[in-house]
DNA sequence: AGGGTAAGGTGTACGGCGTACACGGGTCAA
DNA sequence: TTGACCCGTGTACGCCGTACACCTTACCCT
C-alpha cells in the first residue's frame, strides 16, 4: 500500500551524483548560487541528505575541483617538453573556460586533493622528462602558479562593454587621470572590441604570458641554470 | 540628566575610521572574522550604523583595498625601468605581507577603485618611461597579473609543518604516488624547513618568477618586439 | 521466520550572516 | 521656534551551513 511501483523509487544518491550536480549547478547559475540547500533542491532531496555523501561544503568544493581536474587531457607524448607542457596547460585552460567558477574555487582550496596532486605531479614530470633539474622544476611550478590551471587572475574582468559612444567618453575621462591605462585601452579598442577586459584577446594574453615563462625557463635550462648560479 | 559629560561623547564615525578598523580587524583576526556585526562591535556601535558610511560590504572591501594600496611606496626615480618596476612590486609585496588577507580580497573585487587604477597606471607609466611600446606594456601588465600586487597564488599554502619524523613518513608515501612532487619536496626540505610551502623560500620564489617575466620582457623589448612579429 | 544492523533520507532547530526599513535624538540654520 | 539634516538605533527578514534525533528500508545472520 506504500505505492511501491508508481514512483520508480529514485536511485539513491551517491557522492558522484552529488558532485556532478554541483558542477552543473555552478556552471548554469554561478558559484554564488551554489548552496547546500539549493543543491539539495536540485536533487529533489532535503539539505541534510547531502551530508551523508560529503562531509561539509568545503569537501563538496574539493570534489568539484576533482571533477574538473579530471577533464584535463592527459599529456601528449613525443613532443619536446616545452610544447608538451604548453599543450597540457592549454587543455586545462579549455576546461576552465567551460567552468568559469572553477578558478576561484581552485584558489580557495586549503590543501590539494589527490586528483589535484596527480595533475601537478604529472606536470612536474613533464619538465623532468625534458631534462630540467629538480630545482628548476620546483621554481617553474611556482612561477606558473595558477597559470598551470589555465587561468590568470583577470583582475577586474567585469567590463559591461557599453556602446562605442559611451566608450569614447569613458576613454576621454580615463585619459585625464590614468593616461597610461587609457592609451592601452585605446590601442586595444582600435583593434577589437571595447574597454580592457574585452577589448583585448584573453586567449592571446594568456599564451603570451605562458610563452614568456616557458621560453624563460627554456633559456635558463639551456644555459645550465643551477640554484647557486642565477640567470 | 542625560549625562552629557561623563562619557566624552565618542567622536562620530566616518568612512576613514571604519576602513582602518576593518583593516586592523582583518589583520588581527583574519578576513573570515570580518563581518559587519563584528566590525560594528569593534567600533562600539550597532551594525547598521556602518551603513551610513559604506554602502555595503563589497564597498567596505573596496575601501580596505584602497587603504593597503595606499601603503605601497611611490616609484623610485633614476633607475632603469626594470629595476624600478622590480622595486615597486617588491614594495607592494612587503605591504601585502603585512596584510595577508589582502591578496584574496584584491582578487575578489569586481571592478577597480580609483586608488587601484592609480597604482596600475603608474606601473604602466614606468614601463612606458623605459621605452616599451604600448602593446608590450599591455601584455606586460597581463603577464604580471596579480604578481604586480606582490603576491602569487600560493596554491595550497597551509602546510602544518610537522616534526621531522612525521615529515619523512609523509615524504615516503608521497613518493609512491607523486614521485615528482616528492623529489621537489625532498630537495626543498634538505635545504631548509618542512614540506612544500614552508620548505621553500617564498620570497625567493616570488623574485625568481618576477625576474623571469621582467627579463623576458626586457629581451622582447631589446629585440624590437611588435604585435605582428612575436618572439 | 525473526531480529539486528547499517545506510540513507527527513524534520527541526540554532547561531550566524547581510541588510531593508522605520525611528529617534542631536545640531544647526532660517 | 521650527524644520531639516546627520547619524546612530532597534527590529525584522530571509538566507546560510550544519548538529542532532528520528524514521524507513534493505539486508544478513541465526
Amino acid at each position: 500500500m506504500t505505492q511501491p511501483m508508481d514512483a520508480p523509487r529514485r536511485s539513491p544518491l551517491n557522492r558522484g551524483r552529488v558532485l556532478r550536480a554541483a558542477v552543473a549547478l555552478a556552471d548554469h547559475c554561478g558559484i554564488d548560487a551554489l548552496s547546500m540547500r539549493r543543491l539539495a533542491d536540485e536533487l529533489g532531496v532535503v539539505p541534510m541528505a547531502l551530508y551523508k555523501h560529503v562531509a561539509n561544503k568545503e569537501q563538496l568544493l574539493d570534489g568539484m575541483v576533482d571533477v574538473v581536474a579530471g577533464e584535463i587531457d592527459p599529456p601528449v607524448t613525443g613532443a619536446d617538453w616545452q610544447a608538451a607542457v604548453r599543450q597540457r596547460i592549454l587543455s586545462a585552460r579549455r576546461v576552465l573556460l567551460r567552468h568559469p567558477w572553477a578558478s576561484r574555487v581552485i584558489e580557495s582550496r586549503a590543501s590539494p586533493t589527490p586528483v589535484v596532486l596527480d595533475y601537478m605531479n604529472s606536470l612536474a614530470g613533464m619538465f623532468r622528462a625534458g631534462g630540467l633539474s629538480v630545482d628548476l622544476v620546483h621554481h617553474a611550478m611556482h612561477a606558473l602558479g595558477s597559470r598551470m590551471w589555465g587561468f590568470t587572475q583577470e583582475l577586474f574582468s567585469a567590463a559591461p562593454a557599453p556602446d562605442p559612444q559611451a566608450r569614447a567618453v569613458m576613454l576621454r575621462e580615463l585619459a585625464g587621470r590614468y593616461p597610461y591605462i587609457a592609451e592601452i585601452a585605446a590601442a586595444a579598442t582600435h583593434d577589437e572590441g571595447s574597454l580592457v577586459g574585452q577589448g583585448c584577446d584573453d586567449q592571446f594574453e594568456f599564451e603570451f604570458a605562458l610563452d614568456l615563462l616557458l621560453d624563460g625557463l627554456a633559456r635558463l635550462h639551456q644555459h645550465g641554470w643551477t640554484p647557486s648560479r642565477p640567470k
